[in-house]
RNA sequence: GGAGAGAUGGCCGAGUGGUCGAAGGCGCUCCCCUGCUAAGGGAGUAUAGGCUCAAAAGGCUUAUCGAGGGUUCGAAUCCCUCUCUCUCCGCCA
């Protein structure tokens, strides 16, 4: 959520900015509900205040013994008028709300304006490509030759766009994502958690993923329950929705530890880390990447948080895409980190860079982990705040990034490291999660 | 799943219809005293808004005692619903 005062302070300024992300800010909307909003709100108020001050007066009357009849007169219609003006300003602070709820955050002013992908800015590549000698297959014929990866089973458990890997392939998915935690924990002085994999819809509200993107969500209905999300006027009680959802992204859990707390000043900034699994519907994504497990309805991820102090959140984004990086660097995969531009940028974000891993069978790069530093936007959501230099509650910066997507990392691994005959080497520093086993092949 | 108890400010904890945004304590900040590996005295110390002000300061004001709804002129306090926590029993990886 962006802040309102800024709306109130520079309507059109941030329209304009709104508008570099491809986002039509309703103006003329806005303005209205404003208008209407601060003439209901000191009306309600100036009620409110004359109901006070008499029930007062008819408090101090009583505890003197004397007859307060004439007080109870002048406040008995006063009543009425005032639940009726506060429902009327309830109903347009909820259509503020719903508003401010639905429009994505500013962009940082370092962030290049564009519409799409295109606009992209290459910042640095890591790594060259190999060359090879021998046909390029792509991770599934690798893995199905191999006979450690079955989408035909998959498809008959679950459907399509879900994989089953066995044996050595499993294994090594499974050692990708212990070697990635250990990095982050030993290396980069984060933090490890174990988080639910389940979470209630006012989670999701504080990282921006509902009330918008519902639609690319697994639901899970509580009995009992309306599916109902009410939003309206207060930013955190004001949720009716029972169920609770797979989570799309460690993110969700990982940011929301500090939803609703005031975290002290020395514990900044806090770095988190979760290896957790990530449930998308994918919906609207139909025929693309459908082939192989580049683009799954579940997959796994280990993903990095920060919660950081405003001055030093960008610093801290920096930071984090170096972690990201440093994976790559040891799997030794070739990699470009690109800076997306406006039109491309996530919901919450302020500026996000990418990491795109080479992927030999594609002769493409393609995204593997996406670094994003968010800044008020989920604190704000969420109420994370910290006590500045001031002592005041003030809103932390909030930052994620994935190091890395898991699956994905597997197929640069499966692709990279193809052999002629078939079979994969195993990258140097993942070889101690697999009993020092160097190469994958139909016999391991 | 059954039975019971609870949820108050950064923390602990009092408060069962009116001067309670909330006693007291702890913590924290500032000042004074003392003088050293102690202590004592005083003052201050919730959050989110709105209006006002050129801005800051300030002033006026609203809401918030787990959440939502109700009763009432008036609710932390009474009623209903929900959520969460704790204890015991049952079941279970």
């Amino acid at each position: 959520m962006i802040d309102i005062q800024l709306l109130r302070a520079g309507l059109d300024d941030v329209a304009r900015l709104l508008a570099t992300r491809g986002y039509v800010f309703p103006v003329v909307e806005f303005s209205e509900l404003e208008a209407q909003r601060k003439h209901l709100q000191t009306r309600t108020q100036e009620l409110q205040a004359r109901r006070n001050a008499a029930s007062k007066q008819i408090g101090n009357a009583k505890v003197r013994g004397e007859n307060a009849s004439s007080l109870f007169e002048e406040v008995a219609n006063l009543g009425h008028e005032v639940k009726q003006i506060e429902a009327e300003l309830e109903s347009v602070q909820a259509a503020l709300n719903h508003i401010l709820l639905q429009t994505p955050n500013l962009p940082h002013p370092t962030v290049p304006i564009g519409i799409g992908e295109a606009d992209n800015q290459e910042v640095r590549h890591w790594g060259t490509p190999r060359v090879f000698d021998f046909p390029i297959r792509d991770h599934v014929a690798i893995g199905e030759t191999l006979g450690l990866l079955d989408f035909q089973t998959a498809a008959k458990l679950s459907g399509s766009r879900f994989s089953l890997m066995t044996g050595e392939l499993a294994r090594l998915h499974r050692a990708l994502a212990q070697f990635m935690l250990d990095v982050h924990t030993r290396e980069h002085g984060y933090q490890e958690a174990y988080v639910p994999y389940l979470v209630n819809a006012r989670s999701l509200l504080g990282t921006g993923q509902l009330p918008k993107f519902k639609e690319d969500l697994f639901e899970v209905p509580r009995k009992n329950s309306e599916p109902v999300l009410a939003v309206s006027a207060g930013p955190k009680h004001d949720l009716e929705d029972n169920n609770l959802y797979l989570i799309p992204t460690g993110e969700v859990p990982l940011t929301n530890i500090v939803a609703e707390k005031i975290v002290p000043l020395e514990s900044l900034p806090m770095r988190l880390t979760a290896h957790t699994p990530c449930f998308r519907s994918e919906a609207g994504s139909y025929g693309r990447d459908t082939r192989g497990m580049i683009r799954q309805h579940q997959f796994e991820k280990v993903e990095l948080v920060q919660i950081a102090h405003p001055q030093e959140s960008y610093e801290a984004l920096e930071e984090l895409v170096g972690h990201a990086e440093k994976i790559l660097q040891k799997l030794e995969l070739p990699y470009r980190v690109m800076l997306l531009c406006t039109g491309d940028m996530g919901f919450a974000a302020a500026k996000t860079y990418d990491i795109e891993v080479w992927l030999p069978a594609q002769q493409a790069y393609r995204e593997i982990s996406s670094c994003s530093n968010c800044e008020s936007f989920q604190a704000r959501r969420m109420l994370a705040r910290f006590r500045n230099e001031k002592n005041k509650p003030e809103l932390l910066h909030t930052l994620n990034g994935s190091g890395l997507a898991v699956g994905r990392t597997l197929v640069a691994v499966l692709e990279n490291y193809q052999n002629a005959d078939g079979t994969v080497t195993i990258p140097e520093a993942l070889r101690p999660y697999m009993d020092g086993l160097r190469l994958l092949s139909t016999a391991g």
